[in-house]
DNA sequence: AATCCCTTCAACCGCCGTCTC
DNA sequence: TGAGACGGCGGTTGAAGGGAT
């Protein structure tokens, strides 16, 4: 890799970083993660772009609380599994590892304590005790060596509503962003906006959309929504043809094919 | 109103498997 | 066939929100 470990970024995306990335997997496809992360400019890792597609940008995830269905699904498969999060993924469209993961643990958590509670209320040594509105039980401990903690009493399914807008859930998707520096810009308002799903995915790939109208110099490769990768011959047609690839390494935000300015116009 | 504590989840890290040369 | 590069996966951390006190 030609980027200096040191110069990379870490911590939270940007909109900005998000609206490059996705730009750029919409070209390339959401396979190379090194040389999109090279190409696309942002100073970070493969890896890390790579990251934030699978579980946050990519417009087949679905967002919001697991349904019920789902979530007998997880206890199902986990129980059949265990921890191989991503083959539990596979298994509910929409839905990533991390999210099941960051499921499993709170969720488990909790209807731990809460056994833990009624063990500790009840005489009796029962242990065929399952959540009240669970229908599954999984046969193996349910939690890996999780500490627990006595909080206040909720139900495990506890679901509450879902009052998250579609992308931008309870917190800022960017939290150390520069949009309070950057009065003009839609997204200086953005956190206020937050809950009104301030600037969606949805919106994002819609922008890209009109852009592809507006300027056929870019076009896609593939089709984001079927999640066909670009072939490989599309792909070395389209990076010798189009992108002047002599200086390699480095297409920076010069070579990005939408300004910072006309970026944060469309916000 | 201020502070504390708990919960949530995005993102990082390290390891391992696969691919490419 | 071996080495390096890269991608995928599971575990873990930490920032931020929000409820309780």
């Amino acid at each position: 890799m030609g980027q200096d470990e040191e110069t990379m970024r870490k911590g939270p995306w940007t909109e900005h970083e998000d609206f490059q990335l996705v730009f750029h997997v919409h070209m390339f496809g959401d396979r190379r993660w090194d040389f999109i992360a090279n190409v696309s400019g942002l100073k970070r890792t493969g890896k890390s772009c790579r990251l934030r597609w699978v579980n946050y940008l990519n417009p087949g995830l679905k967002r919001g609380k697991l349904a019920p269905h789902e979530e007998r699904l997880v206890l199902e498969l986990h129980s059949k599994f265990g921890n191989r999060w991503s083959k539990i993924a596979r298994k509910l469209p929409g839905r990533t590892d991390n999210e099941i993961k960051n499921y499993w643990r709170t969720h488990m958590r909790k209807k731990a304590q809460e056994k833990k509670r009624v063990a500790s209320r009840s005489p009796s040594p029962s242990l065929s005790h399952c959540s009240s509105s669970s229908s599954v039980c999984t046969s193996q401990p349910i939690i890996d060596s999780m500490p627990m903690i006595e909080t206040k009493e909720r139900s495990f399914y506890d679901t509450g509503g879902v009052k998250m807008a579609p992308v931008m859930k309870g917190k800022s998707n960017y939290k150390n962003d520069n949009r309070k520096t950057d009065t003009n810009s839609r997204a200086s308002n953005c956190s206020s906006d937050i809950q009104e799903g301030c600037y969606s995915m949805d919106e994002i790939w819609k922008d890209i959309g009109s852009l592809e109208d507006d300027d056929d110099s870019i076009k896609p490769v593939f089709d984001p929504y079927t999640e066909i990768a670009p072939s490989l011959t599309t792909w070395d047609n389209y990076v010798s043809s189009s992108w002047m690839m002599s200086g390699q390494d480095e297409l920076s935000m010069t070579t990005f094919p939408i300004t910072s300015q006309q970026f944060s116009s469309r916000l």
